[in-house]
DNA sequence: TCCCATCCGTTAGAAGTTCTAACCCATCGC
DNA sequence: GCGATGGGTTAGAACTTCTAACGGATGGGA
């Protein structure tokens, strides 16, 4: 203990404040959507008076930034976990489905419309390549050579450093798409009108990708 | 010319300010997304100052409502004049691409994150059914039976009216997941930091759509 | 042609928002 | 105990949406 290997108490004490601040932050969107989020009335909720907040957030951005990096964490913790425990495609795909409707608001955080502007950090990215990763190693390799998986052949700079190959590449992004299109489809309410079931589509879509 | 056939010149100059001040708000979505959608700026731009507009729309949702009807109605009418040269469901695929990349905002307030309270209007859903059918006039019912096409069977009352067979509506979702699949994480610029091409990704799902 | 109602645009202002500045005070380390 | 650090406060600027009240122009009916 010489030195910064345990926190202070005003470190813990900050990270204490953070914590909760995200924690309304989360009830927030939630109910109201990103767009919505109020710095101001989450200082109220904790029971401080505006500007206290900005002590602990530069701007309303660091803290969505902040929100945008725990639901990758937590996609790809889950994720992960679920692949520790064994699962395979099938079992990682509806573990997806399951994350993304315990809070649909989340998902689309962070797959959802982005801000224009907005400039995504570089440890999100990291996050998304893991997320990538455990998907890809679920990803059987035995599909044929398509155009696609051609493609990625020359174009993998995003996952140079993964030994799959190109087909499995390419399983991994029709993967992604797929699982996507329905997953966000449900989400955004396109499917609300209608009466069928979401999951029925998506387990339809999800038995194409199974070997 | 009895009466209300033609229209009055505040009728008609009501129209141009209108149609004036949603061409503004496209500008602006286009370059800062509709979140940031703002009102007054509107009214500044058109060199009259900030409450007037209000005398055209009721509020800011009147507009966003009145942006997602144009959306749609672009939408409908470019699909509709697709399939009415000819165009197969390949080239209605490709129209549809080429359609959301023209102007990313724009498919993405339609088909992207929705405002949580937001309920839209009955003749945008009319819209939407119209799209639909386009898209389903085109789907080849030759796919055999699958567990999707025969939960639809009995869950079709959103398409009670079209002569469809269950495997077209089948079809037809797929078809709508999977290219929104694709291109929503294209335009949300969730493939940027990889440098493959995501037309390639498109075509690549489009021929497992295709007979 | 005149006149009046309707409608348009204005300014003022309320209630929000983000965010900065200045100040006070508690806490923490020396 | 003393001083520096840092948290919380209020004030305030610059925005936003949206309402209210007031002018003035326009357009249709007598």
């Amino acid at each position: 203990m010489t030195r910064a290997d345990s926190t202070t108490p005003r470190e813990r004490y900050r990270a204490q404040v953070r914590a909760e601040a995200l924690e309304h932050a989360w009830e927030q969107i939630a109910t109201a959507g990103s767009s919505a989020l109020s710095l101001n009335a989450i200082a109220k909720q904790m029971g401080m008076s505006g500007p206290a907040l900005y002590r602990y957030f530069a701007n309303r951005d660091e803290l969505i930034t902040e929100l945008v990096r725990e639901a990758y964490r937590s996609l790809a913790d889950t994720l992960a976990t679920a692949a520790a425990s064994g699962a395979d495609l099938a079992g990682l795909a509806r573990t997806l489905r399951t994350w993304a409707l315990a809070d649909p608001q989340r998902y689309l955080l962070v797959y959802g419309t982005p801000i224009p502007g907005y400039r995504a950090p570089e440890d999100t990215t990291a996050i998304s390549q893991e997320i990538a990763a455990t998907l890809l190693n679920a990803c059987t390799p035995a599909t044929p050579a398509t155009p696609l998986s051609t493609h990625l052949a020359t174009h993998r700079t995003w996952a140079a450093d993964h030994p799959a190959p190109p087909e499995a590449l390419a399983h991994f992004f029709t993967l992604w798409t797929r699982l996507h299109g329905v997953l966000s489809l449900e989400l955004a309410g396109h499917f609300s009108g209608m009466d069928f079931d979401p999951e029925v589509l998506f387990e339809s879509e999800l038995a194409t990708l199974l070997p």
